[in-house]
DNA sequence: TTAAGCTGTATTATGTGTAATACAAATTGC
DNA sequence: GCAATTTGTATTACACATAATACAGCTTAA
């Protein structure tokens, strides 16, 4: 059950480009499993590009065991076994929910050290320009799977609470609260952006990826902010749900999260 | 003040690496604002190619606005203006800020036809596996730019309320509401994507580029499934924001979104 | 069986990304 | 002014991705 059989991505821009977005194409389900997929031919049509080059893709695809070749019958998506079911983010929480379930997940703390915060951050947080702040870098996995690199930025000061080994083991949520942080108020942001090389060998994806992006600022009671998040997630392993619940009447009438719930999505 | 900046990724696979993994330390900090970068010479030999390359990839940076040239002084980071991303999705109305508030944008239908429903939507939606479906596909600008390509599917008898033309200027939202649906429910999953062909063209962005990917399943008081949204977003003219409040005490500790709502917790 | 369509394979050009090198122009510090 | 360093520009050469084409082998359907 090799699950993320190593990404041989093609050399060239073209076919890279056309292997990814084929790619992301069968991960998202507008390819489906079984689905035969349109000729080579045609792929270099829709493309753009020679058939050749539509070739060296589909040899990474192939190679990486999304799809099955067949001489004469035409080439078909094969993921059975292959995609995960995405591992969700809980708004009750703002932690996977694996981690909140106890499932096994590990943390490696890839880099560690005190600096003078970068303008981004010191402005997000409310800090004077010069303020040290903590900043670390993890990687999460489960299943021996990598799924999110975070890089968090913590006032000295406050980061001084804990030790740079509770940053490998226990999310940073609880160690703040557990040193007497009164947490407050939060404000995420969430995006896109691509894997550049450094992300890329982390997260284990091909370099030029899409990978899901989000900025947090979480302020204390007192408006100071105490953490600065910049989370990059792979979008075949991590999903941001939000549950929604329509309420009020007439003019007034808008949506609402629906948090308590246990929605339950196709598995 | 958006300068509107497309990412103009360069077309060697080398130089693109060496654009991203710049991009990449610039974004999270490494590099901060108004710091000289390393010199060219310097740079080819940290990334082991040559210097034409590191060029390629600073001529990329340069054009985003990124970093400022300057023979004999060096190449220095300029994130002024960059950070700016006008388009916020408000999770209230689950619509751009801008529509709501009545400024400038312009829909423009791709695609519209009567179809029967992928497995995908049929199973999200709970149909039947061969009911029809319209499908609709449209792009939404703001100032001449696109920011967002939304696919919608829904059950061909609901569709039948509102009339091709209105898809073109009004929201689907408001035309089922205005059709007697009793919209309950709704479910987004947020993720990321690569741009393919059709859609960068649609976009205006280069193919392979990131978007921020939104799926979003809509049912009516009866649980019966009314839309299902495919929507992709440029990232640098779409976000989404989500202010959050910690709320509860001891275990039942946990976060609302603070949409709407000011403040009302109690607490 | 036959025909059509698909993948597998091979060939030859051609375009272009990349490296290596050299030198000019601009800036800074001594 | 002079020297050192940087970016800007140009050259040559090479490797390789890409395009275009052709044909063989396999599968499916009529």
């Amino acid at each position: 059950m090799n699950k993320h059989a190593k990404s041989v991505l093609p050399e060239g821009a073209k076919a890279r480009q056309v292997y990814l977005s084929l790619r992301d194409q069968i991960s998202d389900g507008r390819f489906q499993d079984g689905q035969t997929l349109p000729g080579e031919q045609k792929l270099s049509e829709v493309f753009g590009v020679s058939r050749v080059t539509v070739r060296r893709a589909l040899d990474a695809l192939a190679a990486s065991g999304l799809i099955i070749r067949r001489a004469g019958s035409g080439t078909t998506v094969s993921t059975a076994g292959q995609l995960d079911k995405p591992v969700a983010m809980n708004l009750a929480t703002l932690m996977p929910q694996l981690v909140e379930m106890g499932q096994s997940t590990t943390a490696r703390l890839l880099s560690f050290s005190y600096d003078a915060a970068p303008d981004f951050v010191s402005s997000a947080l409310g800090l004077p320009n010069d303020e040290q702040v903590q900043i670390a870098t993890r990687v999460r996995s489960t299943n021996h799977t990598p799924f999110s690199h975070l890089t968090t930025y913590v006032p000295a000061e406050i980061a001084r609470n804990y030790s740079e080994n509770d940053l490998a083991t226990t999310p940073l949520f609880k160690l703040l609260e557990r040193g007497g942080v009164q947490i407050k108020d939060a404000h995420q942001s969430v995006s896109a952006t691509l894997a550049g090389p450094e992300v890329a060998d982390a997260l284990e994806v091909a370099v030029g990826s899409a990978l899901l992006s989000l900025r947090r600022v979480v302020k204390d009671v007192d408006g100071n902010g105490v953490e600065y998040l910049a989370g990059l997630y792979r979008p075949d392993m991590f999903r941001l749900e939000m549950p929604l619940t329509r309420v009020g009447d007439g003019n007034a009438r808008h949506w609402e999260p629906a948090i308590g719930k246990t929605h339950e999505e196709g598995a």
